[in-house]
DNA sequence: CTAGATGCAAAGAGTTTGCAGGCAG
DNA sequence: CTGCCTGCAAACTCTTTGCATCTAG
């Protein structure tokens, strides 16, 4: 564990919903020398350690969680492009019907579900192309 | 709608899943000049007419689909990267419950799944690394 | 003639890789 | 000394954009 990962680690924990791009930046702030590809490979390591994960919340970067704080399935509105995280509960439903019925284990923390929230009418065109 | 448009459209509908790099192969099998900006462009207004819907299926290119052909779930399996489609219904009771809870409205063709398919083992390690 | 559509090439994000140098065991 | 880690630059994939040309009305 050398001081860029720890580094990489700490802003995960800090920024959340974080893009490798963010998380550079933040990193930087301490250690300005630290270069983008550090923090692409140390991602991918701590995703394969099981301490991170990711999820893709629109056409863009994907964004990083701590494992730990990742336990919850993401909302994506498609008109105002708000990010929302809701109970895992919510969804135990799909996961017991999936895993009945097919077999399958649902990874709910990479979860995301796009659509249209509360206070975007359905027909607005898209403000924030999230996708 | 020009040529170019009614070919991508065909190639749309013949292929289902298909990359926008996949629908200009096909395209081109008809009409070998068709430049792949002209698909992107093209792929971009039939969504905006609500004829077609893309997907993401996992880290790279985004797959489309006609929007008529595309009333279904999408599970990607991470560890063999089987992709299967299952029925809508298997997730009503998601949408139903954001609908109620949040008032959020699903966009159900656009859900994919990620998980683990019944016949790998949840161990394995990513051999198709889809995410 | 005019507007929109196309092909081409270049530019842009986001990500990965090869390589030389550095540091710790 | 050896191996892993790093920074840097280049390469790569996917996508968008500017521009000149073409074509249908």
């Amino acid at each position: 564990m050398t001081p860029q990962r720890q580094l990489v680690l700490e802003a995960v924990t800090r920024l959340g919903h974080a893009t490798p791009e963010d998380i550079c930046g933040q990193v930087q702030e301490t250690a300005r020398g630290v270069n983008i590809s550090t923090v692409y490979r140390t991602l991918e390591l701590l995703e394969e350690l099981g301490m991170v994960t990711h999820t893709h919340l629109g056409h863009g970067a994907p964004t990083y969680h701590l494992a730990s704080q990742a336990d919850h399935v993401h909302l994506v509105c498609r008109g105002c492009g708000q990010i929302s995280e809701v109970r895992p509960e919510l969804v135990q439903g799909l996961v017991s019907t999936l895993r009945d019925e097919l077999g399958f284990e649902t990874d709910v923390r990479h979860l995301t579900v796009f659509g249209r929230c509360r206070d975007c009418p359905p027909e607005a065109r898209e403000s924030a192309e999230a996708q």
